[in-house]
Parts: structure tokens; C-alpha cells; sequence
DNA sequence: GTCATTTTTGAAATCAGTTTCATAAATTAT
DNA sequence: ATAATTTATGAAACTGATTTCAAAAATGAC
């Protein structure tokens, strides 16, 4: 292996000018030059884990996401790549799927890495405290954290959600507003932060209505994935005449399996979703949904990560993004 | 920072025993014991560059892809990640969107990184042999480099491809068998070997069967995004009954564009994709598509690049996968 | 041409681990 | 109980860079 020693005697200076060359220290152009050359002979490139071995960060973000091939985290990957990538920081990710120990594992990985920074976008659900004392050593070893989604647990720590209760709450008071007598609610996993927070903003505004809750109509159990949309979906034909879906994977899953059943979207039953993901407006009929915008949040989430890093950033903030409803055909 | 010194301070031994106990070596049980206890009461968890400094590997896996929101893509990365995630190997992940230049960029990252290997799942364009001399350098420093969908240029790399021809070749002679008088071809990017291949292998079917290639459908521009589709299928309307499309996003665009001007699929108009993506199942109507089997030409590419890393593999091959083409509603 | 100042440069320490080699301690054999 | 062998441990070298400190060289002032 070529080293900057190797460099050096080739060049016929110490190692300490390679160096300098290397990070563009105070160096007499002409012997710049020469080393330049040489460098350029040998092929040579700089060994980085030596280069951070002695620097306090590392230019590398860690990213933890349930699951890179739902459309609303590869989007958020993209966004959160290139943004790092011109600030000439790299990603390394980690799939979850939902898993806390596996979360856990990512964290340690990033952890031995030494990171300079964290980006975890998984969903908090009823055992996220027991990240509280990963967390609490990371912060130890200097790692900057910045969550998505997810309670701070009382640590010096940026948090940044979407108001999902607001969301949910505008789409069910539209959907009465456009008509509709029976609104029905397929929530996903009942852990889930989101979807508790969800179900409150559907209960809030059918109370502000004057509506009863139907518990018969509203479902706490899934995983957020389109095979339980066409599940619960079946479920409820006959006693909604809208649905108000905890994603649009679900809503997408959902419309499926109405249609399969001869009953048309929205005249029958109006179906909506929550993300906007790109299959949104893809699929037949247009799916309406709640707007997360997925790049404003990544973008201040890196944003706030990076100010922690480069120290311009001391003090912990509680961010929540408002989303808004798109209207499309299907509700 | 706390470090191996500090807890070998702590516990009365020597730093070589820390790092003995944190390798499994050897060392009496009631010393592994009591080093394991500090280690846990310190929190101490150990630096992985200094860790790597000394090693050859350094458990890292760097993988480049042209944009993580292509599902086919971010299907790659999932299956990438857990192959790799298993193996306790990490996953640095690199956008290129399609530029050679970006490509070279973060080539060159994973140098400095001394990632052990590199996945690369680029497609190949015209000023690929530029690429050579990196990699040449980059097998200088020892790591080792997988080629989904790229030449070799000689170099002792392995290389693992889809037959693109026979793909849409059988597609095209499926499309004159079910009575199609008139194919045409949303290709993509003529700079891309994918494209002049699949492109083959339809002229391929239509010369078997004695039909003319009509250049005047046969479009070789875009960038295999959905714009492009529904830009070209305004182009071929009136002049086909059938289209082939360079990949499904394509298909799909032209699909919305088709149904827009009024026309019926597959009726009037046959179409079908390539890659196979999830959402071709999802659209209405179903696309029929040539299917990538992307799982397994990830896990190839990852077995061949750990068969290389671990020194069981020293002969490169050229490995090519065959493609199955999925009828559904579409054509 | 001499002295003061500024610019370049190199030796050595440092970062946080692993590994080799030699020695000390514990076992086993006789 | 002693010698021979095995096991456990520590000192020091090593990984590949950066950085500090001091010395050497170059420049500027007079």
C-alpha cells in the first residue's frame, strides 16, 4: 500500500509537506508542485480512516429508515444524500423495518464508526424509551442526533413531525364537509405514534361535528402496508362511505380491493391517504392525501444536524411541519 | 473520549488485554470478566477507524446506483443492505444520476474510505472507458469491484448483466404473435448500452418475422423517466398498435398520455415496459413487462463481491441473467 | 552586508486501536 | 518438589495520517 511516507521519500521531503500539500498548508509552490506530481504518478489517495483518526468529525451521517423501498423514505434517502453530498458528507444507511433492536444495532454500528452525525427517521412506537441510554451515550461520544418523527424523551435533542393530528383532522372534516355520512378509519399499527396521533385528528373532527366515533369502523391493526388496506377495506364495505386511510399504501390497498368488489371511487366510497407519495397521483382514481413534505423536513432536518456539528446550532428545538390536503379524484 | 487506555487503567491490565477481550482472544475468564464489566459501567464502545487502521477490510461496502427514488433502484439497495447487514458488512451509499463525473467522485470517495469493495449498478454509457483507470487504481488499493449492467474493458472484474436483447425480443414476438401490426419503441438515452441492446433485440424479433424496421417509431431520446414516456406516446399515437418501452416508468407515462387522448389499452393500443417494478402492478391497466429479476442479481453481485473480499473467488466471470417476460392486462 | 522578520520545512508526538514477542504465571508431567 | 509445557499478560512496535514546535531558509529593512 502507498502511503504519504511512500510519497515523501519519493519526493524527497517529510512526510509532514506531503501532508501540507495534501490540505493545502503553507507550502513553497514549487516543492507543491513536485509532491503534486508524484501523487499523481503513484496513484496515490489518502487513507481517511487515518485522516479522522486524529480530526473530531468524520464527514459521515448515519440514517436510519424503516424501509428504503416505501417511496416516502427513498425520497427522503435522495433528499438527505444530495444534501450531504454537496457539503462532501457521506451517507450511511440502515434499514430498520421497524424493528427497535435492530435500530438499536444501526445506532451501535454508527456509534463504533464515530459518526458525526444521526439522522433517524423510523417511526417512534411504545418501546422507543429504551433508546433513551443509546442515545445518551452517543451524545457522550459527541454524535449529533437529530429526530424525525419521534418524542425527544427530555434530551438535548432536535425533533422534527409532521402535525399528524391536524392532517387527519382536515381530511375527515373535508370529507363530511363534501357529504359524506359515514367516514370510516384504517389506522395501521396502534404502537405507532402516527397512528395515534392520526386517530386523534379523525376523532377530533367528527366530535367538532357533533359525530359519534364508531369504533366498529375504525381499525387499529396493521402494518402500513397495501396488503392491509385491501384487508381492512373488505372489512368495512357496506358500512362507510368514506374511508380515511394511515397512509396511501393502505388507501392504495384499499381502492383495490372496492373496486374488485363493483363498488366506484369516490361515488360509492371516497378513499384517502396520508403521504402523498408519488404513486398518488399515479394510480386510478387519483388518490387524495395528505401532503407530508418530505423534502422541507429533510432539508431542515439536515440543516439543524449540520448546525449542531459545525457548533452554530446549542440549543434543542421542537419543529413541526403543517401539511395540507391535496384533493384529487378519488375523494 | 474514552478509550481502550482509559479502561485498561480502570481495571489494572495492560491495553493489548482490552483489546484481547474485545476480540475474543485469549485471556483468563476472570479478567475477561472484569474488563467486560467497565467496559459496560464506562460505556465504552471502540473506534472503528482505529480498528481498521491495522485491518485489510474494513467492513464497509460501497455501492453506487443512478437515483435511489427509481423503485427498481431503491429495491437494489434494500436487498443490498440486508445481504450485506447480515454479514456485518455496512452499506455507503452514492447517487450518481446518470453522470460519469459523479460516478468518478464518489469512486473516489470509497478510495479514501478503503471501502473492502464496491457495487456498481450504473448503467453503461459512451464515456465509460474513462472509468477504467479509476478502477485500475482502485483494484491497486485492494478493493474489490462488482459490475451490474457494465463492461469489464478487460479488467479482472466481475461483471453481472440482464440480457437485455432476449428480453425485448421475446416481448416483441409476443406482441407480432398476438396479432400487433405495427410495434413501436420509446428506447431511452441512445447513449446507454441498455438502450442499443434492447433496442437489438427488438429490431431482432421484427426481422425474424420479415417486418421492416420504420424508424419513424422507433424514438431513441429521454432519460427512462415518466416525462419522456408520455412526451413519446403523443409522438407514436395514430402510427402504432402497439408500443414497447425501454423500462416500466416509461411505459407508464405513455400509458396516462394513451388514455388521456382517448384511446383504450390494450385494445387500441398494446403497451409494455421493462424491469418490472412494483408499481407495474399496481397501475390500471396491469402492466405487461419484461421482469429484471433484481433480487437475484443483487444477491449474485453481493456473494460475488464477498466471494472476492474473503479470497475464495480469484477468476472473474461475466455473468448473465435471463429475463421472463409477465403478461398482464396492458398487452 | 548585517539584523529582523517571515516563510518553509522536518522531527517527533499524537490519534485509538491491534499484534508480535518476550516474560510471567499457571498447569501438567515426572 | 522440580522440570517441562502451556496459558495469560504486558511492553513496544505498528497502522497512516495530522499537528506542534523548533530550526532552517528566504525575504525585507536599514
Amino acid at each position: 500500500m502507498k502511503t504519504i511516507y511512500d510519497i515523501a521519500k519519493k519526493v524527497g521531503v517529510s512526510p509532514a509537506t506531503v501532508s501540507r500539500v495534501l490540505n493545502n498548508g503553507p507550502v513553497k509552490s514549487s516543492t507543491k508542485e513536485k509532491v503534486l506530481k508524484i501523487i499523481e504518478k503513484e496513484n496515490f489517495i489518502p487513507d481517511n480512516r487515518a485522516v479522522f483518526l486524529k480530526k473530531t468529525t468524520n464527514q459521515k451521517i448515519g440514517c436510519i429508515i424503516p424501509d428504503v423501498i416505501n417511496p416516502i423514505y427513498s425520497y427522503a434517502v435522495k433528499v438527505i444524500h444530495d444534501y450531504l453530498w454537496e457539503r462532501a458528507y457521506h451517507l450511511i444507511l440502515g434499514n430498520s423495518y421497524g424493528k427497535i433492536e435492530e435500530e438499536k444495532n444501526i445506532l451501535q454500528m454508527f456509534e463504533r464508526e464515530r459518526v458525526s452525525g444521526v439522522l433517524i427517521g423510523t417511526c417512534e412506537g411504545e418501546d422507543d424509551s429504551t433508546l433513551v441510554p443509546v442515545f445518551k451515550r452517543m451524545i457522550g461520544y459527541g454524535i449529533k442526533i437529530v429526530l424525525v418523527g419521534k418524542k425527544n424523551y427530555g434530551l438535548k435533542v432536535d425533533t422534527i413531525s409532521v402535525n399528524n393530528i391536524s392532517g387527519t383532522y382536515k381530511m375527515t372534516k373535508y370529507l363530511i364537509k363534501a357529504g359524506r355520512k359515514k367516514v370510516g378509519f384504517i389506522a395501521g399499527d396502534k404502537n405507532l405514534r402516527a397512528t395515534k396521533e392520526r386517530l386523534a385528528g379523525y376523532i377530533k373532527a367528527l366530535k367538532e361535528k357533533g359525530i359519534p366515533v364508531d369504533r366498529e369502523v375504525v381499525i387499529c391493526e396493521g402494518d402500513y402496508k397495501m396488503d392491509y388496506g385491501k384487508k381492512w377495506a373488505k372489512e368495512l364495505k357496506g358500512k362507510v362511505d368514506a374511508i380515511v386511510c394511515g397512509n396511501d399504501l393502505m388507501a392504495i390497498g384499499a381502492m383495490k380491493t372496492i373496486e374488485e368488489s363493483g363498488l366506484r371511487i369516490p361515488d360509492d366510497i371516497a378513499v384517502c391517504g396520508f403521504d402523498d407519495i408519488y404513486l398518488a397521483s399515479l394510480v386510478k382514481p387519483s388518490l387524495t392525501t395528505v401532503h407530508q413534505p418530505i423534502e422541507k423536513i429533510c432539508k431542515i432536518a439536515c440543516e439543524r444536524l449540520m448546525g449542531w456539528i459545525e457548533g452554530r446550532i446549542k440549543k434543542a428545538e421542537e419543529i413541526i411541519v403543517e401539511p395540507e390536503i391535496i384533493v384529487r379524484e378519488s375523494a
